[in-house]
RNA sequence: GGGAGUUUAGCUCAGCUGGUUCAGAGCAUCUGCCUUACAAGCAGAGGGUCACUGGUUCGAACCCAGUAACUCCCACCA
């Protein structure tokens, strides 16, 4: 291809230096080579490259992004913060590109338009990158200390964070920068403190036992929404327990299967977990298992280390699944820790918190929980313990964060009442003041805040805002801002201690759940904790609309919606969209592991950022997975390239001062057209039809403004267009750019800066132009151009039917009783069909090929090309066709109840239907009589 | 186990209040074109039992019931 073209141009450059030599067979004037230069000067295609970098560095310089309150009504959007360290993956491209084009969008509607950028600590992830990143060099988090390991931490976060907002920046994000904010930035970590102390002061906030999802490998305590479940093959051991009588004195220590017990001495539990028999404080069968009833009362003997545990009964056991016989072991395992608390058993903990079995345990001490999985099997199979074991598949808990394997584990943790904040949170959505899109998301939400449980907020880390807890030697604590507040009120707590300092305080180590810094975004982002009434927070919130994935529904928009209306009484934002997760092309998700996603940078280089832009947004109606494939990306660059070639014909016209314009009709019926568009685009906007509004877009610029619009007004070749046409034109051009620019930003900045739009000056951009609004649409000029369409191509498939080239004239003529006056549109079927002679006739034409447009006929001459055994063909089978549908329609309007129930409107239209369908038959029966067909 | 959703062309999806002359796009396919803006293009064509079964209705892709397949969310039967 690429040398097809440079040939091309060879012979081009061949031919001007004839004609500069003077002996060239024709001569060019003086316009008609510059026309042809200009369009020497501009590449065939688009060049993305240097336009990107530059029109953003524009839009930062001239300070476009900026938002500061002023008269104008606000239009606001936070962005879900990005990890710090985090780098942009296909979710964040879509659901940025989302925020943009509806920021962009809010800014050409004349509204004050604020997209607040930021990241947020990401605790747990971000405390994992800098203890790995400390071990490699040799440091222990702990042997170094709080102080310094949060030096080696903010250095890490100043290092690698916000490496994802610039990446933002390539996607053309119109961000206001200047309001980046972090999470654990003085202000907002203030914020999270103020807040704890006033939920732990309104009795919301409290410190409890709990059995939590603990981290192995993180070390700490994570949500239960932070718990990713799947499905693991695993097995399921069958240990035997020996029973004991409580009447029968103790077995021997020493006592084994072959010692000439009976089967009947033993019981036999499944497990998936043997490595945590030696926590076990019970065995529980059901009461009704006729199986056991000999084992009501008496006790059993943990092998190996022989520790003596009740057998207790209790419905919750299943009688069919495994043997019946349940092991409890209420440390590590949540079920048997409220059977443990029900019956009032012991709670033995043998696992330490890095996932290795404590001295608790007496045997297989230090190892990790897996290994001693395999070693405690072996030995409880070389005692004769083991029964039998089975392949499993259950479901298993991983950390979201680590993929570490989560332990079920008692421990002291912070929680957060959930209950009160629930109810309005979930009023303001049943009662649509947040419309969440799509809406099918509102029963999942219900059921969620009906079902809401605490939320703990405690997470044994350092990188985070540390719990505002201050504890007195005597275990008794306090909650305050800071070690002084914390020492006063410590003295009024314990006025008996008469000697305490302040020293004596000890803050809480953990540090809060990330989501507690993040449910106050949009509230904390304006400084509405520090400065409740600032203009800021005044001014922007409640925000707009919050572009969010339906994943984190629960764990952030829920909760914002609760903080909005705990610390502000108001709702955070207004609209909810949901975007879908970005998946592969057949299906997976995209994960690193499977190594399925694109770089989204790479891509951007590939298509340009506006044609990744486009492609992600094709296909992703809210709610929606979006099936990304490279060739959607492919498809925006080629949109890209048909703008920009549009431009490079506008551009090329050398325009002519005399007093006709040819195409009235045209620019009227684009008018309308575009009108028309922009109506369909508005209404699809507002209800965040994203996609389509860009396929609205999308059919008004490639069909109708490129394939027939400048089609029927295009100059002949080396002919000049007539200044109204082209003032025309360029205006519709413009306005084409406005719709376009908050899908695809640079390349309409670009053009729009072109000399052909007239001088701009250095504030004059498509960013801040705006919007057009809907002007008139001339319904009749729409419907008579849409019958004119099927003429020319009705005309072109002749062509094509008979191989009669698009460069060979041919004859028309139109029957003159046709319902549109065709001869006005003369000049646009001429020119788009290749008409030589367009006629209006009175009679049939005889020989020729007819075709029709809804009950109009027109004929092409091709006497010598007819068939006419296949023209009766074509005619019977349109007779058939329209036979049928004329009796369907019959039927319809013969039917006493369809005329007694349908709309008159409807009946109106079978009822034109009906002469429509008459007429094309007489019409066809009278070409067939033509024809003889009789005959044939 | 509970809940929600999906099922329309080979693929990805529209189809909004049940009612246009045969249910629409894009991609892919086929045919013909390097026609002076664009081969990243132009012109044209083919392709559908709207998952299945029943019901409501004058009329169903659309409403209702059932069936099947898939997806997601919630729920820790060891």
């Amino acid at each position: 291809m690429v040398h097809g073209h440079s040939v091309k141009f060879m012979i081009v450059a061949v031919d001007l230096n004839k004609t500069a030599m003077g002996h060239g067979p024709w001569t060019i004037d003086h316009g008609q080579k510059s026309l042809f230069l200009r369009n020497m000067s501009i590449s065939k295609t688009y060049e993305p490259k240097q336009t990107e970098d530059k029109w953003y560095n524009y839009w930062l310089e001239h300070n476009f992004f900026r938002s500061v309150p002023d008269e104008r009504e606000p239009y606001t959007i936070v962005i879900p913060p990005p990890n710090v360290t985090g780098v942009l993956h296909m979710g964040h491209m879509l659901n940025n590109t989302i925020q943009d084009v509806l920021v962009r969008r809010a800014r050409m509607k004349g509204k004050n338009a604020c997209w607040v950028p930021g990241t947020d600590h990401a605790s747990i992830a971000t405390e994992a990158k800098v203890v790995a990143m400390l071990k490699e060099k040799g440091i222990n988090k702990k042997d170094i200390g709080r102080e310094k390991y949060m030096e080696y931490a903010w250095e890490w976060k100043e290092k690698y964070g916000g490496i994802i907002l610039e990446q933002l920046k390539k996607l053309g994000a119109s961000c206001d920068w200047d309001r980046t904010r972090f999470t654990m930035e003085e202000s907002l970590s203030e914020a999270v403190i103020d807040t704890f102390i006033h939920l732990y002061k309104k009795g919301w906030i409290y410190r409890g036992i709990r059995m939590v999802n603990w981290d192995p490998q993180g070390k700490t305590a994570v949500s239960d929404e932070e718990v990713i479940r799947k499905e693991v093959n695993q097995k399921l051991y069958y240990i035997r327990y020996k029973v004991l009588s409580p009447e029968s004195e103790v077995l021997s220590q020493n006592a084994t299967l072959d010692s000439g017990l009976s089967t009947s001495d033993f019981l036999t539990i499944a497990t998936t977990r043997p490595e945590t028999i030696m926590a076990d404080t019970a065995v529980c069968i059901n009461p009704n298992d006729e199986r056991y009833k000999h084992l009501h009362g008496k006790k059993a003997i943990i092998p190996l280390i022989n520790r003596e545990i009740p057998i207790i009964l209790d419905e919750y056991v299943t009688m069919d699944f495994g043997t019946g016989c349940l092991k409890v072991t209420p440390a590590h395992d949540l079920n048997d820790y409220e059977l443990g608390q029900k019956h009032g058993l012991q709670v033995i903990d043998i696992l330490n918190d890095d996932g290795t079995l404590n001295e608790k345990a007496q045997i297989l001490v230090g190892e990790d929980r897996f290994a001693a999985r395999k070693k405690i099997v072996a030995l409880l199979e070389a005692d004769g313990y083991l029964d039998k074991v089975e392949d499993y598949k259950s479901q298993i808990g991983f950390s979201e964060r680590t993929d570490a394997v989560i332990e079920p584990k008692l421990s002291m943790q912070w929680f957060c009442r959930m209950d009160e904040m629930a109810k309005p949170a979930l009023d303001y959505v049943l009662k649509g003041d947040i419309k969440l899109i799509p809406d099918k998301f509102i029963n999942t939400y219900r059921y969620w805040m009906e079902n809401v449980k605490d939320w703990c907020i405690s997470r044994q880390l350092w990188w985070g805002q540390q719990i505002p807890a201050w504890y007195l030697p005597n275990g008794q604590f306090v909650i305050a801002k800071n070690r002084e507040e914390a020492f006063e009120l410590a003295k009024g707590l314990a006025s008996h201690i008469s000697h305490l300092k302040s020293e004596d305080l000890t803050q809480d180590e953990d540090v809060v759940d990330t989501w507690f810094s993040s449910w106050l975004w949009p509230i904390s982002v304006f400084d509405g904790f520090k400065d409740p009434n600032n203009d800021d927070i005044n001014y922007y919130y409640p925000t707009n609309d919050l572009v969010t994935a339906p994943e984190i529904l629960f764990f952030w928009v829920a909760r914002m919606i609760m903080a909005g209306h705990e610390f502000r009484g108001e709702l955070p934002f207004r609209n909810v969209y949901l975007t879908g997760i970005v998946r592969d092309k057949i299906g997976r998700k995209m994960s690193k592991s499977l190594g399925n996603s694109p770089d989204p940078l790479g891509l951007i280089a590939d298509y340009s950022a506006d044609g990744v832009r486009v492609g992600m947004l094709r296909s992703s109606p809210a709610g929606n997975d979006l099936m990304f494939d490279e060739e959607h990306c492919k498809w925006g660059r080629n949109f890209a390239n048909k703008i920009w070639n549009a431009f490079r014909l506008v551009k090329g016209w050398e325009v002519d001062d005399r007093n006709e314009c040819p195409n009235r009709l045209a620019i009227e019926w684009f008018e309308s057209r575009f009108n028309q568009a922009l109506t369909e685009i508005e209404s699809n906007f507002s209800q965040f039809r994203i996609s389509e509004a860009l396929m609205a877009t999308y059919k008004l610029v490639w069909d109708d403004f490129c394939a027939w619009y400048l089609e029927m007004i295009k100059p002949a070749y080396q002919h000049p267009i007539d200044r109204e046409t082209y003032t025309a034109t360029i205006a519709f051009f413009e306005n084409i750019l406005k719709i376009l620019h908050p899908f695809m930003p640079f390349i309409t900045e670009e053009l729009w800066h072109d000399e052909l739009f007239g001088g701009r000056s250095e504030y004059d951009c498509c960013i801040v132009a705006q919007l057009p609004t809907i002007g008139k649409i001339n319904t009749q000029v729409l419907s008579d151009i849409e019958m004119v369409k099927q003429v020319i191509t009705q005309i072109r498939n002749i062509r094509e039917e008979k191989r009669i080239s698009p460069k060979e004239k041919i004859l028309l003529s139109a029957k003159d009783n046709a319902g549109v006056s065709y001869k006005v549109y003369e000049s646009v079927i001429s020119k788009l069909g290749n008409i030589s002679s367009f006629n209006i006739v009175s009679d049939k034409v005889v020989g020729a090929v007819s075709f029709m447009v809804s009950t109009d006929e027109f004929y092409v001459p091709l006497a010598d090309q007819l068939d006419p055994i296949a023209e009766c063909a074509k005619l019977r089978k349109d007779k058939d066709y329209y036979a049928g549908f004329l009796r369907s329609v019959n039927s319809k309007l013969s039917n006493d109840k369809f005329m007694a129930n349908a709309k008159p409107e409807i009946v109106e239209a079978e009822l034109k239907k009906k002469a429509d369908a008459e007429a094309k038959l007489k019409v066809i029966d009278e070409n067939l009589a033509a024809l003889a067909c009789d005959l044939q």
